[in-house]
DNA sequence: GTGGTCTAGACCACT
DNA sequence: GTGGTCTAGACCACG
């Protein structure tokens, strides 16, 4: 994986981890891998690892069970959590780009016609 | 005013000021407020609305003319740039998004929704 | 049962098991499950009830007879452990708590209020 | 300061200047020492210092302001604040303690005659 | 100088 | 082997 420079590391692994468990390569139950493990993979410390697990299991994503491992929590809404991502997403958006004086249609337009390519 | 902790307060201003512009509060050809008053009115370091100053006038909103002050750039430019900054946007915010499975139709669909308040 | 995550599982059964003794559940002279039978009752790891075990008997709740199991400990001991423990907490509940400029009295009082709920 | 060796040392820091602002030690909108200030006082490492600032703005006890500093935030209520840290005191210490089969009234006796020394 | 992030490496408690 | 805690030391953005 490729990390931009902006954000903190443990932010953006926290959004692909989200992303992840939405669109369901990590199971509800599954056993997450260990936080050595997902260093490796996401080649980041196993501190930030833990940062980031622990951070999940503070908004309710994971689950940690001492000694065993961390869990996808079982409570877990797909739908809901890939809606809320995407809402998070296109409030920010707005945000950014409202200002500038295009209305939203305008916006929508750029986007419809991006699909041709600019 | 009232600053977020979240992000740097330098980002904040500069997306004020930006705003202000738009919205006609700071009209073209006119001059800004100088670093230090612009600090007072702010309530901010003179070292943080420098900065902001610099960075607007890398993206071409402001023009620093030595000796004289700081002024709101002339109209073409600031109209070449927000389309090029639009577009920027859009591509970033696309490529975070479709892959969570919506199509752009739909994304435009939430937009369009989102004006009504989510 | 239901664990939390803060606490270690095996502490936790231990002060399950403590009350279950003290509510009578276990009577006195009493076997306990074999460590394997109370594994799955508790739902845990095996090694845990040993762990809880030893703990109970090194604190006098429990004792050992090889080969025949573990039992609940008499009643004199108990009595003696008790009141040992207690004010061993309440040592420790008073150095923690006098620091903020509560006297007894203000602690007995809360305390007592307590039992209607806070 | 000495540190037990059962809970975390960010726990216990995280605690004790809880209380050292309960009792007046730090002023609000007073500004703390800086993260590498107080790690010498505390004689920890920076990094739990930030941890422990980190989880007491969680809080809402302190508030950080980046560049400058961290601060006693301004809305506490010391009062409160003591009678919510004596209360979680009570809480735990008549939970570890009533299931041995002694009343609120017994233990209150208890700690009354504790005065005068066991 | 301030807090924030990250790494490497260590030790520990828990299961 | 698992997560949790802690240290030492580094670098960076911020004001």
């Amino acid at each position: 994986m490729q990390y931009e420079n902006q954000r903190p590391i443990y932010i953006q692994l926290m959004e692909l981890i989200k992303k992840e468990i939405a669109m369901g390569k990590w199971k509800v139950e599954e056993k997450m891998p260990s936080t050595r493990e997902m260093a490796k993979i996401a080649q980041v410390n196993p501190n930030t690892v833990s940062r980031v697990y622990a951070l999940l299991e503070q908004d309710g994503f994971l689950t940690t069970r001492r000694g065993l491992g961390t869990y996808v929590s079982n409570n877990i809404d797909k739908e809901k959590l890939k809606k809320e991502i995407v809402y998070k997403r296109i409030e920010k958006f707005l945000a950014d780009v409202l200002f500038l004086g295009f209305s939203e249609q305008e916006i929508c337009q750029m986007i419809l016609e991006k699909k041709g390519g600019f």
